[in-house]
DNA sequence: GTGAAAGCGCTAACAA
DNA sequence: TTGTTAGCGCTTTCAC
């Protein structure tokens, strides 16, 4: 055989063919390489890499002489060399405020699915919804040369992501749910403003006029979409003096205190809509820690759909969102961006809006002859 | 400066010092590496790499040198090729069932959080509960060179693990929830058993002797660790021949089904142990889907505990399984593996198993009269 | 179609 | 303490 100039790796080739698969000890034989397979099959590295990876083609008596080599030697590539060779390392990062949350579950599931089936491998974060943890984690996630970020960023401004120090924007960054239309980004995010729409017109045309539209905070973007979508509805029906916004903060908890002072007053509301998914938690926990009932006392639109919702009676109507079509669309323009060279900014930022569904069932209904007295008889 | 034997090097040093941070077209300059900021400290590429891992002692004045030029070159290290030198990833694979099953999304929010607070980083999968699936996303996960694995397997039997070809095993694996004590692995559960043990006498002291235990799939060990609780219960009241075991198959709606049939019976028990998450949620929706209420008509215990179970009423009782004690449990023993060496076979396998806690809320009271007189009047 | 060899960017011997 | 240098295991020119 040709003469090997790496002195190291004769070295090692020698060791194992001495050890081989006898027993020494426990040792257990390091793993193989492609030299190794090389070697055994009697070909140039650059061959075994052409079989595997399908590069070049390779004629089909060397082929299978490859391919017994590696069962023989049962080698599995090394990726970390490929990728630090090739300088991409098919896997992508992605950042979400909170696992807990089933929307942001159901988001990483689909979007790994979808990874997986185009070859990339996924590198998780949870950001607690912590501005600092979640820029550490970023970085963490650049070192290891991803090629693409999926990112449900804590806030909606940028300065949160271009810290003092390299930055941590990736060419190729999808931005979901929040920060929407960010300059320098693909966004994507449903539709919340016409969802809140529609769900507050809903509750108008079931006749209320006293709807308290809940949310966790109203710091984030498509927050504050929600928000102007229920005001919108308000002013068209001439009924914009009646808005009543309540900020509950971050927790089901807080959120379930402030609704539950809302609704112990004198002049409560007939309908609550909650426009997070904690904010729907802990509506449904305040009106009953308030002894009244759902929809007899007040309705109640909330948001996000899982399974629990039509588990339990009352069900609970609610706004669906699109998360299969968030998930689809955030992959296809990342594999867009990462296509386009390493600074794929060839095309002009995407803005993608995708319509929620509003899920009607059996926690809204008009108001009760009573709550309609009180407030007008 | 010294002389530098790699031309590549050397050529690419040059070139960039020609374009400098001058506007050369848009083309972004390629990320600063080690030598660049060796270059341009003036120091040696190890100094870098000591200051920057801590793994020597580096004097303050070139320390400061080193720090000023990684500051102006914004480097960021590259973990890759860190990784492929120091041959250890610092990455961590973990292979879920169901992301969407709140108990693994649980799991794995806590298991990310303790890695990224060892420095580790977390790539998922999911593997939906499929073998093949399960498989061929362990292998690339081992081409990524993780160093350790936390894997729920879909089977909790060896074979599924040990296709043909290269093993999908690595020393540091811990199974988690499925698999306990699996031979060649640490594992690590819930007590399943005694709390299914628990969970049945709880209802027989209330009374009942008409106990349906419904499960998804009698497949798995964790599952039939359940059943045999549920048995030993039975067993030691003397209630033996009572025992009515309903496998619904693996999803909400197969569960529902199932135990839909044995509600309408004539002899339908008084009271439900659903012993899986899946299952619990079918049960509520089957008492529902028969008119039946509960507890009033029948008695509910449910497995694993979530927000909604005491949002909506009745507030369901049921079997939390400790998770984060769970988690703790199976991070602390793969860092010991990892720690051990590449073959960290030191020890002998853990085998870890954490009781569970019964919440004892709203749907379980004892059996109504009209039920008792109809099977003992 | 195939092989030889140059490095990807880093860390760890080893030498000074 | 610091510098020099040999590779980690791959992919990819560039010759043939």
């Amino acid at each position: 055989m040709a003469s090997r100039p790496r002195k190291a790796n004769t070295t090692r080739t020698v060791i194992r063919a001495i050890v081989g698969k006898s027993a020494m000890g426990e040792r257990r034989a390091p793993a193989a390489t492609i030299r190794d397979v090389a070697a055994r099959a009697g070909v140039a590295t650059a061959t075994v890499s052409n079989v595997l990876t399908g590069q070049r083609h390779v004629a089909g008596d060397r082929r299978r002489l490859v391919l017994e080599a590696v069962d023989a030697l049962a080698y599995q590539p090394n990726h970390l060399a490929a990728s630090l060779r090739r300088k991409d390392s098919r896997t992508i990062g992605i950042v979400v405020p909170d696992l807990t949350n089933p929307f942001f579950a159901e988001l990483v599931q689909r979007i790994e699915g979808l990874a997986a089936a185009g070859g990339y491998q996924i590198l998780l974060v949870d950001s607690s919804n912590d501005v600092e943890r979640e820029a550490s984690r970023m970085r963490a996630l650049l070192a290891r040369r991803i090629d693409g970020l999926i990112l449900v960023p804590t806030r909606d401004a940028l300065p949160a992501m271009n810290p003092p120090g390299p930055s941590l924007l990736l060419p190729a960054t999808v931005l979901v749910d929040r920060g929407y239309g960010l300059a320098g980004f693909d966004t994507v995010q449903s539709d919340n403003a016409d969802a809140c729409y529609r769900g507050c017109r809903h509750l108008l045309q079931l006749g209320h006029r006293d709807i308290v539209f809940l949310v966790s905070t109203g710091l984030l973007a498509n927050i504050r979409d929600r928000i102007s979508g229920y005001r919108r509805a308000l002013v068209e029906a001439g009924f914009s003096e009646h808005e009543r916004l309540v900020v509950g903060g971050a927790s089901v908890e807080s959120c379930r205190g402030a609704i539950e002072q809302e609704l112990r007053r004198a002049d409560r509301p007939s309908a609550v809509f909650a426009a997070t998914y904690d904010a729907t938690l802990g509506a449904i926990k305040a009106i009953r820690a308030v002894d009244l009932a759902f929809p007899e006392n007040v309705s109640l639109l909330g948001f996000d759909d899982f399974d629990w919702m039509t588990v339990l009676r009352p069900y609970v109507s609610t706004v669906a969102q699109p998360i299969d079509a968030m998930a689809a669309s955030a992959w296809r323009l990342l594999c867009a961006r990462m296509q386009g060279g390493a600074d794929g900014n060839g095309k002009a930022k995407a803005r993608i809006r995708l319509p929620c569904t509003l899920q009607l069932r059996e926690s809204t209904r008009p108001p009760s002859i009573a709550v309609k007295r009180r407030r007008y008889g």
